[in-house]
DNA sequence: TATAATT
């Protein structure tokens, strides 16, 4: 009985995420159009040196938020979180095409390594789309335990240009669990390299390797699914009280199925008591207010990323800057979707030594731009 | 023995 309702609670969620997300979402942004100075003499659109791919996005990273993060650099001509057709979930990657050249560049150099919740984000141009560079991914395993991913890329970059390699290692240890990933730049150089290097010993090692194309990672099982679903709910929109009630109780479901508790005393009994702080609604999309004080005129954008993404989902980030100067007049703001993660940047921000600054911390009164 | 890399 349990499982039933549980099956039944998970489908009328999903049914409410999708109306939130035609709500929240914004959508994808529309095919980029042919821009004048751009079209090349065959008439293709060269956009190699404004069209980004990024990489390693959080999971729970919406459109709004992937927008608002590239869109702090500079224009954006277009820009797309790719998501999984049927589910709808994030693939973890997106595309930004700048209007100029120099925000694409400014983009690699300011957000490529920026840290966001538990991913490290790669932010690196795209190369042109071709059915070439499609399912180059291989999977490899039997590999020795101490050799490094420098020395896997140097046993396979005789077949072909890398484009990543991964080695996994034991989240305690740290130590190579002897399997890994190389992705080539062609998928006819990860072809060769199956034929030259399956079932061979690597230099003076003891066992031969595994080398074969990489599965899809979006092929999930119903216990994976439901863990992804589990982790994701509490993370969602804060949103109106409806809503509220709706992931509470879900919630409820999925902490008898597994057993576990996933909110905070505070994060239910802390909503009664909070009544007209923070919480924002508006066209930046609803989320909690944080005010930022005590940042260096040399402030910007990227700084207020940096510092609050690692503690959850963050849709916008705003330096006040002076009128005349263009520096930062000391403080800033930042939209954090879900209160628990704004309260834990707040408690852990709040008095924290920026350089020789000691950062303020707080949810936004209405009355704290006189101070 | 499995990570979200081509719209």
């Amino acid at each position: 009985i349990l499982l039933m309702a549980l099956q039944r609670a998970i489908i009328n969620y999903f049914q409410i995420l999708g109306a939130m997300e035609s709500q929240v979402g914004g959508g994808p942004a529309g095919p980029a159009l042919p821009n004048g100075p751009l079209l090349g003499t065959n008439g293709a659109t060269d956009d190699s040196k404004t069209n980004l791919i990024v990489n390693y996005l959080p999971q729970n990273m919406t459109q709004d938020e992937f927008k608002s993060l590239f869109g702090s650099i500079g224009d954006i001509e277009s820009c797309k979180l790719v998501r999984d057709k049927i589910t709808g979930q994030s693939l973890g990657y997106g595309f930004v095409n700048y209007s100029d050249p120099n925000d694409a560049d400014k983009a690699i150099n300011t957000l490529n390594g920026l840290k966001l919740q538990t991913k490290t984000i790669k932010v690196s141009y795209a190369r042109p789309s071709s059915a070439s560079i499609r399912d180059a991914n291989l999977y490899v395993s039997g590999l020795p335990k101490t050799m490094s991913q420098k020395e896997m890329e140097q046993l396979f970059s005789q077949y072909g240009r890398i484009i990543t390699s991964r080695i996994l290692v034991d989240q305690v240890t740290g130590v190579s669990r002897g399997v890994g990933f190389i992705r080539f730049d062609k998928r006819i150089e990860a072809e060769e390299a199956i034929k030259g290097l399956n079932g061979q010993k690597p230099l003076g090692a003891a066992e031969p390797i595994t080398v074969k194309f990489a599965n899809n990672p979006s092929q999930k099982t119903g216990q994976a699914l439901l863990t992804h679903l589990y982790q994701s709910s509490a993370r969602r929109y804060a949103g109106p009280l409806h809503h509220q009630t709706q992931r509470f109780r879900l919630d409820n479901l999925l902490n008898m199925a597994y057993g576990v508790k996933r909110f905070s005393p505070i994060a239910i009994d802390g909503m009664s008591g909070l009544a007209g702080v923070g919480l924002s609604g508006g066209a930046a999309g609803a989320g909690w207010c944080i005010f930022v004080y005590n940042l260096s005129p040399e402030a910007d954008e990227s700084v207020l990323w940096q510092l609050f993404g690692p503690f959850g989902a963050v849709t916008n980030v705003k330096v006040i800057r002076d009128f005349t100067t263009n520096k930062c007049k000391g403080f800033g703001f930042v939209t954090m979707t879900n209160y628990d993660e704004a309260a834990m940047a707040i408690a852990s921000l709040n008095g924290y030594r920026l350089g020789e600054r000691v950062l303020q911390v707080s949810f936004k009164t209405s009355k704290q731009h006189k101070a």
